[in-house]
DNA sequence: TCTGGGGTCCTCAGACGA
DNA sequence: TCTGTCGTCTGAGGACCC
Protein backbone atom coordinates (compact mmCIF):
# COMPACT_ATOMS: atom_id res chain seq x y z
CA UNK A 1 0.00 0.00 0.00
CA UNK A 2 0.93 3.55 -0.86
CA UNK A 3 2.38 5.45 2.20
CA UNK A 4 0.25 9.39 2.09
CA UNK A 5 2.90 11.35 3.30
CA UNK A 6 1.70 13.30 6.61
CA UNK A 7 2.68 17.23 7.11
CA UNK A 8 1.80 19.07 10.36
CA UNK A 9 1.93 22.67 10.10
CA UNK A 10 2.62 23.68 13.94
CA UNK A 11 1.80 27.69 14.55
CA UNK A 12 1.67 29.53 17.99
CA UNK A 13 -0.92 31.28 18.74
CA UNK A 14 0.01 35.21 19.39
CA UNK A 15 3.73 34.05 20.41
CA UNK A 16 5.58 37.10 21.49
CA UNK A 17 2.90 38.14 23.42
CA UNK A 18 2.39 34.65 24.92
CA UNK A 19 5.60 34.59 26.15
CA UNK A 20 4.76 38.38 27.49
CA UNK A 21 2.09 36.65 29.84
CA UNK A 22 3.74 33.70 30.86
CA UNK A 23 6.61 36.07 32.38
CA UNK A 24 4.11 38.70 33.11
CA UNK A 25 0.97 36.79 34.81
CA UNK A 26 -0.64 39.92 36.00
CA UNK A 27 -0.86 41.11 32.74
CA UNK A 28 -3.41 38.00 31.94
CA UNK A 29 -6.69 39.11 30.56
CA UNK A 30 -5.57 42.43 29.25
CA UNK A 31 -4.95 43.69 25.43
CA UNK A 32 -1.65 43.29 25.08
CA UNK A 33 0.58 44.50 22.49
CA UNK A 34 4.47 43.40 21.36
CA UNK A 35 6.20 46.09 19.08
CA UNK A 36 8.09 48.81 18.71
CA UNK A 37 7.26 51.42 21.22
CA UNK A 38 9.58 53.73 19.23
CA UNK A 39 8.22 56.87 16.88
CA UNK A 40 8.00 54.53 13.76
CA UNK A 41 7.33 51.28 15.48
CA UNK A 42 5.04 48.47 14.43
CA UNK A 43 3.02 45.65 15.68
CA UNK A 44 4.84 42.54 16.03
CA UNK A 45 2.07 41.20 18.30
CA UNK A 46 -0.87 41.05 20.25
CA UNK A 47 -3.21 39.18 22.23
CA UNK A 48 -6.22 38.42 21.00
CA UNK A 49 -8.37 40.61 23.61
CA UNK A 50 -5.86 43.49 21.49
CA UNK A 51 -7.52 41.70 18.12
CA UNK A 52 -11.15 42.41 19.44
CA UNK A 53 -10.16 46.22 18.82
CA UNK A 54 -8.72 45.62 15.53
CA UNK A 55 -5.49 45.89 16.26
CA UNK A 56 -3.05 43.47 14.01
CA UNK A 57 0.44 42.17 13.38
CA UNK A 58 2.54 44.95 11.35
CA UNK A 59 -0.14 47.49 11.99
CA UNK A 60 1.56 50.73 12.61
CA UNK A 61 2.07 51.18 16.77
CA UNK A 62 0.74 54.92 16.58
CA UNK A 63 -2.76 53.35 15.04
CA UNK A 64 -2.75 50.19 17.15
CA UNK A 65 -3.01 53.09 20.08
CA UNK A 66 -5.34 54.73 18.98
CA UNK A 67 -7.89 51.75 17.93
CA UNK A 68 -6.80 50.36 21.96
CA UNK A 69 -6.17 53.33 23.85
CA UNK A 70 -5.72 50.75 27.11
CA UNK A 71 -3.37 48.42 25.90
CA UNK A 72 -0.36 47.55 27.52
CA UNK A 73 2.34 48.05 25.39
CA UNK A 74 5.78 46.02 25.32
CA UNK A 75 8.96 46.08 23.80
CA UNK A 76 10.01 42.85 22.25
CA UNK A 77 12.59 40.80 23.72
CA UNK A 78 13.80 38.57 20.43
CA UNK A 79 16.69 36.67 23.13
CA UNK A 80 13.84 35.77 25.17
CA UNK A 81 11.38 34.49 22.30
CA UNK A 82 14.16 32.53 20.99
CA UNK A 83 14.62 30.62 23.62
CA UNK A 84 11.19 29.39 23.65
CA UNK A 85 11.23 28.72 20.42
CA UNK A 86 14.29 26.43 20.83
CA UNK A 87 12.64 24.93 23.70
CA UNK A 88 9.73 24.37 21.27
CA UNK A 89 11.95 22.85 18.32
CA UNK A 90 13.53 20.17 20.68
CA UNK A 91 9.43 19.12 21.47
CA UNK A 92 8.86 19.03 17.56
CA UNK A 93 12.61 17.03 17.39
CA UNK A 94 11.71 14.32 20.09
CA UNK A 95 8.54 13.76 17.30
CA UNK A 96 10.26 13.66 14.22
CA UNK A 97 13.70 14.70 13.23
CA UNK A 98 12.00 15.85 9.88
CA UNK A 99 10.85 19.41 11.37
CA UNK A 100 11.12 22.57 9.03
CA UNK A 101 11.59 26.30 11.04
CA UNK A 102 9.40 29.20 9.92
CA UNK A 103 10.55 31.93 11.71
CA UNK A 104 10.42 32.01 15.73
CA UNK A 105 6.90 30.74 15.83
CA UNK A 106 6.13 27.73 13.27
CA UNK A 107 6.93 24.88 11.42
CA UNK A 108 6.40 22.14 9.11
CA UNK A 109 6.77 18.67 10.78
CA UNK A 110 6.91 15.15 8.12
CA UNK A 111 5.33 12.71 10.34
CA UNK A 112 4.78 9.86 7.68
CA UNK A 113 7.47 7.60 9.09
CA UNK A 114 6.40 8.58 12.70
CA UNK A 115 2.75 6.66 12.53
CA UNK A 116 3.76 3.71 13.27
CA UNK A 117 5.30 4.49 16.40
CA UNK A 118 3.33 7.40 17.34
CA UNK A 119 -0.19 6.80 15.92
CA UNK A 120 -2.30 8.25 13.27
CA UNK A 121 -1.62 12.43 12.39
CA UNK A 122 -4.37 13.50 14.29
CA UNK A 123 -3.12 11.49 17.55
CA UNK A 124 0.41 12.73 16.99
CA UNK A 125 -1.62 16.45 16.41
CA UNK A 126 -3.04 16.41 19.99
CA UNK A 127 -0.47 15.17 21.62
CA UNK A 128 1.85 17.47 20.36
CA UNK A 129 -0.46 20.28 21.24
CA UNK A 130 -0.96 18.86 24.94
CA UNK A 131 2.42 18.99 25.17
CA UNK A 132 3.04 22.07 24.37
CA UNK A 133 0.20 23.31 26.41
CA UNK A 134 1.31 21.30 29.74
CA UNK A 135 5.17 21.60 29.40
CA UNK A 136 5.46 25.20 28.00
CA UNK A 137 2.52 26.63 28.74
CA UNK A 138 1.92 27.88 25.75
CA UNK A 139 -1.06 27.67 23.00
CA UNK A 140 -0.58 26.36 19.50
CA UNK A 141 -3.17 25.83 16.20
CA UNK A 142 -2.23 22.41 14.16
CA UNK A 143 -2.90 22.03 10.68
CA UNK A 144 -2.75 18.55 9.27
CA UNK A 145 -2.69 17.36 5.26
CA UNK A 146 -0.26 15.49 2.63
CA UNK A 147 1.26 18.44 2.02
CA UNK A 148 2.77 21.74 3.51
CA UNK A 149 -0.19 23.66 1.50
CA UNK A 150 -2.51 21.76 2.97
CA UNK A 151 -0.84 21.62 6.31
CA UNK A 152 -0.80 25.93 6.21
CA UNK A 153 -4.19 26.52 5.22
CA UNK A 154 -5.80 23.79 7.72
CA UNK A 155 -3.51 25.46 10.68
CA UNK A 156 -5.21 28.36 9.89
CA UNK A 157 -8.53 27.02 9.66
CA UNK A 158 -7.55 25.90 13.33
CA UNK A 159 -7.15 29.08 14.46
CA UNK A 160 -9.47 31.08 17.07
CA UNK A 161 -11.73 33.43 15.54
CA UNK A 162 -11.96 37.12 16.52
CA UNK A 163 -14.87 39.56 16.72
CA UNK A 164 -15.57 43.03 18.37
CA UNK A 165 -17.84 41.18 20.44
CA UNK A 166 -16.04 37.87 21.33
CA UNK A 167 -12.71 35.43 21.00
CA UNK A 168 -14.62 31.95 20.02
CA UNK A 169 -12.16 29.15 20.53
CA UNK A 170 -10.77 27.69 17.37
CA UNK A 171 -10.88 24.05 17.34
CA UNK A 172 -7.15 23.78 17.55
CA UNK A 173 -6.55 21.18 15.16
CA UNK A 174 -8.14 20.72 11.56
CA UNK A 175 -7.44 17.33 9.49
CA UNK A 176 -7.87 18.13 5.78
CA UNK A 177 -8.20 14.06 4.11
CA UNK A 178 -6.76 13.85 0.57
CA UNK A 179 -10.39 13.39 -0.79
CA UNK A 180 -11.61 16.97 0.87
CA UNK A 181 -8.59 19.14 -0.39
CA UNK A 182 -9.96 20.65 -3.62
CA UNK A 183 -13.36 21.46 -1.93
CA UNK A 184 -11.32 22.70 1.09
CA UNK A 185 -8.79 25.04 -1.29
CA UNK A 186 -11.83 25.88 -3.38
CA UNK A 187 -13.75 27.77 -1.30
CA UNK A 188 -10.65 29.65 -0.04
CA UNK A 189 -9.99 33.53 -0.56
CA UNK A 190 -7.21 33.61 -2.98
CA UNK A 191 -5.19 36.11 -0.44
CA UNK A 192 -5.38 32.57 1.45
CA UNK A 193 -2.43 31.08 -0.69
CA UNK A 194 1.60 31.68 -0.30
CA UNK A 195 2.64 33.98 -2.70
CA UNK A 196 -0.02 35.60 -2.99
CA UNK A 197 -0.07 39.56 -1.51
CA UNK A 198 -1.28 42.72 -2.31
CA UNK A 199 0.10 42.93 -5.44
CA UNK A 200 -0.66 39.81 -7.09
CA UNK A 201 -4.02 40.02 -5.46
CA UNK A 202 -4.89 42.90 -7.21
CA UNK A 203 -3.66 42.12 -10.53
CA UNK A 204 -6.34 38.30 -9.83
CA UNK A 205 -8.91 40.64 -8.77
CA UNK A 206 -8.30 42.49 -12.01
CA UNK A 207 -9.43 39.75 -13.87
CA UNK A 208 -12.09 38.91 -12.03
CA UNK A 209 -10.53 35.76 -9.80
CA UNK A 210 -11.47 36.09 -5.99
CA UNK A 211 -11.29 32.56 -5.01
CA UNK A 212 -8.86 29.92 -5.01
CA UNK A 213 -11.20 27.69 -7.91
CA UNK A 214 -11.16 30.58 -9.49
CA UNK A 215 -7.42 30.32 -10.14
CA UNK A 216 -7.88 26.67 -10.55
CA UNK A 217 -10.63 28.11 -13.59
CA UNK A 218 -8.90 30.23 -15.16
CA UNK A 219 -6.19 28.20 -17.21
CA UNK A 220 -2.29 28.46 -16.56
CA UNK A 221 -2.09 30.41 -20.07
CA UNK A 222 -3.49 33.66 -18.35
CA UNK A 223 -1.88 33.46 -14.91
CA UNK A 224 1.38 32.66 -16.69
CA UNK A 225 0.83 36.10 -18.88
CA UNK A 226 -0.75 38.37 -16.25
CA UNK A 227 2.08 36.70 -12.89
CA UNK A 228 5.47 35.53 -14.72
CA UNK A 229 6.46 31.92 -15.48
CA UNK A 230 7.38 30.81 -12.61
CA UNK A 231 4.78 32.63 -10.21
CA UNK A 232 1.91 31.92 -12.76
CA UNK A 233 2.60 28.58 -12.92
CA UNK A 234 3.10 27.81 -9.20
CA UNK A 235 0.20 29.52 -8.34
CA UNK A 236 -1.64 27.40 -11.26
CA UNK A 237 -0.66 24.02 -9.48
CA UNK A 238 -0.97 25.69 -5.55
CA UNK A 239 -4.68 25.54 -6.89
CA UNK A 240 -4.92 21.82 -7.98
CA UNK A 241 -3.93 21.01 -4.51
CA UNK A 242 -0.39 20.21 -5.99
CA UNK A 243 2.24 20.95 -3.90
CA UNK A 244 5.75 18.84 -4.40
CA UNK A 245 8.01 21.02 -1.85
CA UNK A 246 9.52 18.40 0.46
CA UNK A 247 9.65 19.28 4.66
CA UNK A 248 13.40 20.11 4.76
CA UNK A 249 15.49 20.22 7.97
CA UNK A 250 18.60 22.22 8.24
CA UNK A 251 17.87 24.78 5.55
CA UNK A 252 20.61 27.03 5.05
CA UNK A 253 20.84 30.93 5.45
CA UNK A 254 21.19 32.67 1.98
CA UNK A 255 21.91 35.79 3.39
CA UNK A 256 22.96 37.73 6.63
CA UNK A 257 22.08 41.27 7.32
CA UNK A 258 21.14 44.16 9.32
CA UNK A 259 19.17 47.34 8.54
CA UNK A 260 17.95 49.95 10.63
CA UNK A 261 14.65 52.71 10.97
CA UNK A 262 15.87 55.91 12.14
CA UNK A 263 13.64 57.76 14.62
CA UNK A 264 14.17 60.82 11.93
CA UNK A 265 15.73 60.40 8.61
CA UNK A 266 19.20 61.36 8.47
CA UNK A 267 20.30 64.07 6.03
CA UNK A 268 24.25 64.05 7.62
CA UNK A 269 26.74 62.11 5.42
CA UNK A 270 29.07 61.67 8.23
CA UNK A 271 26.37 59.92 10.82
CA UNK A 272 25.06 57.77 7.57
CA UNK A 273 29.10 56.71 7.38
CA UNK A 274 29.58 56.01 10.93
CA UNK A 275 25.92 53.62 10.92
CA UNK A 276 27.37 51.84 7.80
CA UNK A 277 30.84 50.77 9.88
CA UNK A 278 28.24 49.94 13.05
CA UNK A 279 26.05 47.89 10.88
CA UNK A 280 28.73 46.26 8.98
CA UNK A 281 30.44 45.22 12.29
CA UNK A 282 26.93 43.79 13.35
CA UNK A 283 26.61 41.35 10.63
CA UNK A 284 30.44 40.89 11.07
CA UNK A 285 29.51 39.70 14.10
CA UNK A 286 26.57 37.22 12.77
CA UNK A 287 28.98 36.02 10.59
CA UNK A 288 31.19 34.94 12.74
CA UNK A 289 28.37 33.24 14.88
CA UNK A 290 27.25 30.65 11.80
CA UNK A 291 31.09 30.47 10.76
CA UNK A 292 30.08 31.74 7.10
CA UNK A 293 31.88 34.70 4.99
CA UNK A 294 29.93 36.08 1.68
CA UNK A 295 30.84 37.72 -1.84
CA UNK A 296 28.22 39.87 -2.16
CA UNK A 297 27.59 42.88 -0.17
CA UNK A 298 24.36 44.68 -0.11
CA UNK A 299 23.90 48.28 0.68
CA UNK A 300 19.74 49.08 1.33
CA UNK A 301 18.62 52.96 1.38
CA UNK A 302 15.31 54.37 2.28
CA UNK A 303 14.41 57.60 1.57
CA UNK A 304 12.00 59.86 3.52
CA UNK A 305 9.34 59.61 1.07
CA UNK A 306 9.98 55.56 1.33
CA UNK A 307 11.24 55.10 -1.83
CA UNK A 308 13.90 52.74 -1.58
CA UNK A 309 17.07 51.25 -3.41
CA UNK A 310 19.97 48.65 -3.08
CA UNK A 311 23.09 48.95 -4.67
CA UNK A 312 25.53 45.90 -4.70
CA UNK A 313 28.54 44.17 -5.05
CA UNK A 314 30.36 41.15 -5.78
CA UNK A 315 33.67 40.14 -5.10
CA UNK A 316 36.22 37.47 -6.37
CA UNK A 317 36.54 36.32 -2.56
CA UNK A 318 34.38 36.16 0.26
CA UNK A 319 35.23 38.71 3.04
CA UNK A 320 33.66 38.66 7.22
CA UNK A 321 35.33 40.99 8.50
CA UNK A 322 33.45 44.09 9.65
CA UNK A 323 36.41 46.41 8.05
CA UNK A 324 35.66 44.49 4.51
CA UNK A 325 32.81 45.02 4.82
CA UNK A 326 32.07 48.41 5.63
CA UNK A 327 34.83 49.27 2.61
CA UNK A 328 32.46 47.67 0.02
CA UNK A 329 29.32 49.45 1.62
CA UNK A 330 30.75 52.50 1.84
CA UNK A 331 31.94 52.55 -1.41
CA UNK A 332 28.38 52.23 -2.26
CA UNK A 333 27.27 54.56 -0.69
CA UNK A 334 29.04 57.16 -2.22
CA UNK A 335 27.43 56.58 -4.95
CA UNK A 336 24.52 57.21 -3.96
CA UNK A 337 22.91 60.80 -3.60
CA UNK A 338 21.54 61.27 -0.04
CA UNK A 339 19.85 64.81 0.33
CA UNK A 340 16.67 63.88 0.53
CA UNK A 341 17.76 62.37 3.78
CA UNK A 342 17.88 58.65 4.82
CA UNK A 343 14.92 57.24 7.08
CA UNK A 344 16.41 53.11 6.78
CA UNK A 345 19.49 51.58 6.51
CA UNK A 346 20.71 48.08 5.84
CA UNK A 347 23.95 46.10 5.11
CA UNK A 348 23.79 42.68 4.26
CA UNK A 349 26.08 39.61 2.87
CA UNK A 350 25.22 37.37 0.61
CA UNK A 351 26.60 33.94 -1.50
CA UNK A 352 27.61 32.62 1.50
CA UNK A 353 29.90 29.74 2.06
CA UNK A 354 31.60 28.63 4.93
CA UNK A 355 34.33 30.92 6.77
CA UNK A 356 37.23 28.97 5.90
CA UNK A 357 37.68 30.79 2.94
CA UNK A 358 37.65 34.05 4.37
CA UNK A 359 40.13 33.18 7.32
CA UNK A 360 42.70 35.08 5.05
CA UNK A 361 40.81 38.45 5.06
CA UNK A 362 39.72 38.32 8.38
CA UNK A 363 43.67 38.13 9.59
CA UNK A 364 44.75 40.60 7.15
CA UNK A 365 41.74 43.17 9.05
CA UNK A 366 41.93 41.43 12.38
CA UNK A 367 45.60 40.37 13.20
CA UNK A 368 47.44 43.61 10.77
CA UNK A 369 50.73 42.81 13.13
CA UNK A 370 51.31 39.30 12.28
CA UNK A 371 54.02 39.95 10.10
CA UNK A 372 54.43 36.32 8.92
CA UNK A 373 50.85 37.05 7.71
CA UNK A 374 52.51 40.09 6.09
CA UNK A 375 52.31 38.72 2.49
CA UNK A 376 48.46 37.45 2.72
CA UNK A 377 47.61 41.18 4.23
CA UNK A 378 48.96 42.94 1.08
CA UNK A 379 47.06 40.50 -1.49
CA UNK A 380 43.82 40.93 0.63
CA UNK A 381 43.92 44.39 0.76
CA UNK A 382 44.63 44.71 -3.22
CA UNK A 383 41.57 42.31 -3.39
CA UNK A 384 39.14 44.95 -1.40
CA UNK A 385 40.91 47.80 -2.86
CA UNK A 386 40.48 46.38 -6.94
CA UNK A 387 36.52 45.98 -5.69
CA UNK A 388 36.31 49.84 -4.74
CA UNK A 389 38.57 50.77 -7.66
CA UNK A 390 35.46 48.75 -9.86
CA UNK A 391 32.18 50.39 -7.64
CA UNK A 392 33.90 53.97 -8.52
CA UNK A 393 34.52 52.87 -12.13
CA UNK A 394 30.80 52.17 -11.94
CA UNK A 395 29.44 55.00 -9.50
CA UNK A 396 31.87 58.08 -9.80
CA UNK A 397 35.11 58.70 -8.51
CA UNK A 398 34.61 60.47 -4.96
CA UNK A 399 36.92 58.83 -2.39
CA UNK A 400 35.96 56.93 0.28
CA UNK A 401 36.46 58.73 3.31
CA UNK A 402 38.16 57.93 6.41
CA UNK A 403 36.36 56.24 9.09
CA UNK A 404 36.69 59.20 11.23
CA UNK A 405 33.61 59.22 13.06
CA UNK A 406 32.82 56.21 14.72
CA UNK A 407 31.08 57.80 17.69
CA UNK A 408 27.88 56.21 16.89
CA UNK A 409 27.79 52.24 17.63
CA UNK A 410 24.70 50.27 16.12
CA UNK A 411 21.88 50.90 17.77
CA UNK A 412 19.80 46.98 18.49
CA UNK A 413 17.19 46.91 16.65
CA UNK A 414 13.95 47.70 18.82
CA UNK A 415 12.80 44.21 17.79
CA UNK A 416 12.23 41.55 15.39
CA UNK A 417 9.85 40.22 12.81
CA UNK A 418 5.69 40.11 14.09
CA UNK A 419 4.61 36.53 14.15
CA UNK A 420 2.50 37.51 11.37
CA UNK A 421 0.32 35.05 11.01
CA UNK A 422 -0.42 34.55 14.72
C1' DT B 1 3.51 59.97 14.36
C1' DC B 2 2.13 56.09 8.30
C1' DT B 3 4.18 51.97 6.92
C1' DG B 4 9.96 47.22 11.31
C1' DG B 5 13.49 43.79 10.58
C1' DG B 6 15.29 39.64 8.64
C1' DG B 7 14.96 37.04 5.10
C1' DT B 8 13.80 34.27 0.17
C1' DC B 9 12.75 34.03 -4.55
C1' DC B 10 11.80 35.80 -9.08
C1' DT B 11 12.25 38.84 -13.20
C1' DC B 12 14.62 41.68 -16.17
C1' DA B 13 18.43 44.12 -18.27
C1' DG B 14 23.14 44.55 -19.39
C1' DA B 15 27.87 42.83 -19.72
C1' DC B 16 30.79 39.43 -21.27
C1' DG B 17 32.95 35.33 -23.12
C1' DA B 18 32.63 31.21 -26.08
C1' DT C 1 38.13 40.22 -38.50
C1' DC C 2 33.41 41.07 -37.81
C1' DT C 3 28.75 39.80 -36.42
C1' DG C 4 25.15 37.26 -34.25
C1' DT C 5 23.69 33.99 -30.77
C1' DC C 6 23.58 31.78 -26.54
C1' DG C 7 24.53 30.92 -21.74
C1' DT C 8 26.04 32.76 -17.50
C1' DC C 9 26.83 36.13 -14.16
C1' DT C 10 25.79 40.36 -11.88
C1' DG C 11 23.05 44.11 -10.26
C1' DA C 12 18.66 46.18 -9.29
C1' DG C 13 14.11 46.02 -7.97
C1' DG C 14 9.68 43.93 -6.70
C1' DA C 15 6.82 40.81 -4.15
C1' DC C 16 6.23 38.05 -0.50
C1' DC C 17 6.73 35.65 4.07
C1' DC C 18 7.10 35.44 9.28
Amino acid sequence: MELVPAVLHVDMDAFFASVELLDHPELAGKPLIVGGTGGRGVVASCTYEARRFGVRSAMPMFRARELCPNAVVVDGRHARYGEVSAQLRELFVSVTPVVEPIGLDEAFLDVTGARRLLGSPLEIARALRERIATELSLRCSVGVGRSKLIAKLASEAAKPRVTREVVAAGPGIRVVLPEEELAFLHALPIEALWGVGPATARRLHGLGVQSVGDIARVGDAVLVRQLGRAHGAHLADLARGHDPSPVVAGREAKSIGHEQTFARDITEVDKLFAKVVAMSDAVAEALAREGLAGRTVTLKIRFGDFTTLTRSHTLDIAIDAGAAIAAVAEALLEAVDLVAGVRLLGVSVSALGPRDTARQLAFAFDDAEDAERGATLQASWQEVARALAAIRTRFGKRAVGPVSTLEVRADPPEWWGPSAGD
